[in-house]
DNA sequence: ACGAGGTCCTGCGAGC
DNA sequence: TGCTCGCAGGACCTCG
């Protein structure tokens, strides 16, 4: 599932690829990603338009058009972003929602199973409002532990859910929550504001480097996941407890355990390294 | 403002 | 073998 690592891979990818080429004669493929838009519009908006950039916001792909609207793809579950040269394959076929050749036998596919994806044609205010509605970037170099903290003390509800708010903080996903808390040694239950000091600093920590660490192995592939050049991530070879439920803990051994309880998915943690924290004590009986 | 639950959507694996 | 069913879950919604 595309995180914020995995879109600014796409991004890394397809931005010299896109930037500068004109959208000739789109196909929308499936109407039922569109958003706020019919396929009329959409279509009429995108046809003959020059990209001038692409760029990254949240886990939400911008597409940024010489009309000055935006295009805003949101990948999702299932969704994957490439430029393909020549015929697509079978597969791209099935499951393509979006393709738009670009000239020079390339064209630009965004391809989705579920298509749980969505699509946004925005004009300038509309992404104001857009974007404001969207949680601080925790990569921001202006985004310390300080405002880390006071998304915490915002929230009397678990902390795995907070972070992965996307109002409250952008970008994080299910996997680098788990791998963040882990990390940091909290346990993910537990009420956000009630992590502060030295806890709330590790988070801040944990979290920057989970998301830059996977960004630098151009994310993580567990199923669906592909980078803008159709390849695999690398980063579920580093993964400490996503997806590793039952298998001992890398730090002490102890068998990680599983739950739904937080906001119905799935959470994996060590009970040892993350069931007691200084200043909360464990929380059991969840 | 909170938690719980429904909705979207399809592939996959378990169970019978 | 072939069927049904539950699950995967991010974002958004309604209800109490």
């Amino acid at each position: 599932m595309p995180e914020l690592p995995e879109v600014e891979t796409i991004v890394r990818d397809l931005a010299p690829r896109v930037s500068g080429r004109t959208i000739r004669h789109p196909r929308l493929h499936k109407s039922d990603v569109l958003r706020g838009v019919t396929r009329r519009t959409f279509l009429a908006g995108i046809t003959g338009r020059r990209i001038d950039s692409l760029s990254r916001r949240a886990k939400h792909l911008i597409f940024l058009l010489d009309s000055g609207r935006r295009m805003v793809i949101q990948l999702r579950m299932t969704g994957s972003l490439l430029v393909k040269r020549g015929r697509l394959t079978a597969e791209q076929e099935r499951y393509a929602v979006l393709t738009a050749p670009l000239g020079g036998r390339e064209t630009l596919v965004f391809q989705d199973v579920r298509r749980l994806g969505t699509i946004h044609l925005l004009d300038e205010p509309a992404w104001g409002t857009y974007t404001a509605r969207i949680g601080a970037e925790p990569l921001d170099p202006g985004f310390d532990a300080a405002q880390f903290t006071a998304v915490l003390r915002g929230s009397s509800q678990a902390v795995k859910k907070v972070i992965m708010d996307q109002q409250k903080l952008a970008g994080v996903g299910n996997i680098y929550a788990n791998e963040a808390l882990f990390r940091a040694g909290i346990d993910p239950s537990r009420r956000a504001d009630r992590i502060a000091g030295p806890a709330a600093a590790r988070l801040h920590a944990a979290v920057r480097a989970v998301l830059t660490e996977a960004i630098d192995a151009r994310g993580t592939t567990v199923r669906d996941y592909r980078t803008g050049t159709g390849q695999r991530g690398g980063f579920q070879f580093s993964l400490d407890v996503y997806d590793r439920a039952g298998e001992p803990c890398v730090r002490c051994g102890t068998l990680l355990a599983t739950t739904h309880a937080i906001d119905g998915r799935q959470t994996t943690f060590c009970w040892h390294c993350q069931g007691a924290e200084p200043s909360g004590g464990p929380r059991r009986g969840r």
